[in-house]
DNA sequence: ATAGTAATAGTAATTATTACTATTTAATTG
DNA sequence: CAATTAAATAGTAATAATTACTATTACTAT
């Protein structure tokens, strides 16, 4: 993987928020800095990045987010504001279970809870 | 909510298979008995029958699947056949637990646990 | 400095879904 | 039963998120 300042730039930027954003946000934030920046270039590249493992996808209906937090957790979303609140995992052993249940080999748990967040009370 | 033939042929299609089926395969299936029947009618029905609480959608993904199982239950997912199995639901307060923890009133949650499943061991 | 090639910018294409509108059709009424 | 009314449909266009394509740019190793 050769160095790109494109790359470097989306990197710090998906690294340094807990909003769970957007590739369009992204990109907007991106080109506060690279003004010529493509879309297609910041998409490519959160791929990348996710392939890496730095980050992860969130399917939110039907967009993808991308978060920098890493570690086994959910979310918690809004339908209000649409906001997701991280939370960590309820129930580690999911896979185990599953496995034993199954005969299914578990890579990935994603669990999005909705409702009403506290700002709405 | 006035009775139409279409509604009817889209309703009985879903609720007679637990594939998970995308709104495409209903349409090409509801089309074998009503050939001039339009894709907007099926997402139009589709959102009906899942507004009067007969089907559910999951969000696999990007792209919105339908099931006729309307009961709380989870979905397995496999990386190599993309087929969705039910599950039924690991843990059923999760609810209670997260409106404590939380303040947040849950009204829907939704788990999709990938990996591979028994048919590639 | 140059060559080689990966990455980019800009644009076009794709895919799933929703919106729009003239026409059709189910239900109602006289 | 025929006429009326409005909901539902067919067909098409629009939208939104994402991916694909290609000529150009810019890292990096020699």
């Amino acid at each position: 993987m050769r160095y790109s300042h494109q790359r470097e730039t989306i990197k710090n930027i998906v690294l340094s928020t807990h909003s769970h954003p957007t590739a369009e946000w992204i990109y907007n934030e991106t080109k506060r800095s690279i003004p010529r920046i493509s879309l297609g270039t910041v998409y490519r590249n959160l791929k990348h990045l996710e392939h890496e493992g730095l980050i992860k996808t969130i399917h939110d209906g039907n967009i993808i987010r991308y978060d920098c937090n890493t570690s086994l957790h959910d979310h918690l979303k809004c339908n209000v504001c649409g906001d997701l609140i991280d939370i960590n995992k309820t129930e580690i052993d999911v896979s185990k279970n599953i496995k034993k249940n199954f005969n299914f080999n578990v890579t990935d748990v994603e669990m999005i809870i909705s409702g009403t967040c506290q700002k709405h009370t």
